[in-house]
DNA sequence: TAGATTGTTAATCGATTAACAATC
DNA sequence: TAGATTGTTAATCGATTAACAATC
């Protein structure tokens, strides 16, 4: 774990670790960079490259042993340990997400919802009662989450993101459709869905 | 409109349609790639090669129009005229995202709701009343919309993938922690929820 | 006209691919 | 040992940045 690793291995890195987990189910215990490739539309040598940014799993002749390189992709990702979450934005999509991510789970551990809006403080989701926004900061002091999903009206986003860092949270999942603005001691990670649909959009015009 | 443009503008022009639509709601008219790139945290010389790419937008010592590029954008976005979708799977996320699209609009129109859970075939999302799958052929054949959004539980979603291809829709969003199995004919955009997650934890581990 | 800023060509940088020696 | 496949170095390719002539 030396020089910076670059966007693009990060980026598939989550990849890497869902096929892995593939391969687990399937009961394939291990796997060459040429096969792993292959299932993944990448080449050999990619997938050899990005693995040693890292500092090579495998073994020469052999391969690479699949449980125990998910694993170290997992440590790399940091989601071998729970990870603390609070939502903010009780909304459809916030909703959505949190029922989807503690079904899913993944190493992440949703420990509070909050909303401003009268009608959702109170309400359940999942197993969590929505509370209001303006505890917010004490629920951190207390509760100390890691990181905030932010699924609220766009309008809202930065103010609630300067909040919540003051308060002492410091990665951010951002669902508006603003950007976040950059701050040095945060990490954002966004998800545009409005994006994504423009992207389809383009994809449409070009190959079909 | 000439060569092949390049996944990374693919990937940005969102983006500077979301620039553009703010600037032109605080009032600007004009731009230079400088003030814009500046915005945007990219380089000016970006700005200019990205836009380039579809043939020039500006004029020499004054900038760019910011109506007109926006417009031009949204063009080579395709999302200057309206565009039809159905939705499969009316979980969660589904009707999260149905009622979240529905609000934003961006030319693009939800015509159907389809899922094969006889407790939600009858319900109501939006106002859109959620048919049985069995009978999306019946419906895209009567329809013909252009797109689909897959948010279904990921064992299904190569199943659901080919009947609706086979149906004649050929541009997929899909929401499942699946990969949809390549095909030549088809355009797919993938939003794994999970990657995002798992690329934040990693950032935190990294920056924080 | 002078100043500004584009469109575009050339230079640089980084990521992907290819090749191969090391070694299991 | 022989075969396979890694880790790693070198070559290639593409994207970003820099530079500048064209021109509004």
């Amino acid at each position: 774990m030396e020089k910076k690793v670059s966007e693009s291995v990060i980026n598939r890195l989550p990849r890497y670790y869902r096929y892995l987990d593939e391969l687990i189910k399937e009961g394939v215990d291990r796997i060459s960079s040429k096969t792993l490739s292959e299932k993944m539309g990448l080449t050999a040598s990619q997938v050899r490259q990005d693995f040693n940014c890292f500092g090579g799993f495998g073994q020469q002749g052999y391969g690479y042993k699949v449980e125990s390189l998910k694993e170290s992709i997992g440590k790399i990702l940091g989601i071998d340990r729970q990870r603390s979450a609070i939502l903010i934005g009780a909304g459809n999509i916030g909703r959505a997400f949190a029922l989807n991510i503690t079904f899913e789970k993944r190493g992440f551990h949703l420990t509070g919802i909050f909303d401003n809006d009268p009608e959702k403080i109170g309400q359940t989701v999942g197993d969590i009662v929505v509370s209001d926004f303006e505890e917010v900061e004490k629920f951190i002091e207390e509760n100390k989450p890691e990181m905030a999903i932010v699924a609220i009206p766009k309008a809202g986003v930065n103010q609630v993101v300067f909040r919540l860092k003051n308060a002492g949270i410091k990665a951010f999942l951002n669902f508006t459709h603003a950007e976040v603005e950059d701050a040095e001691d945060i990490v954002v990670e966004n998800i545009h869905l409005g994006d994504s649909l423009m992207r389809l959009s383009y994809k449409m015009g070009e190959k079909i």
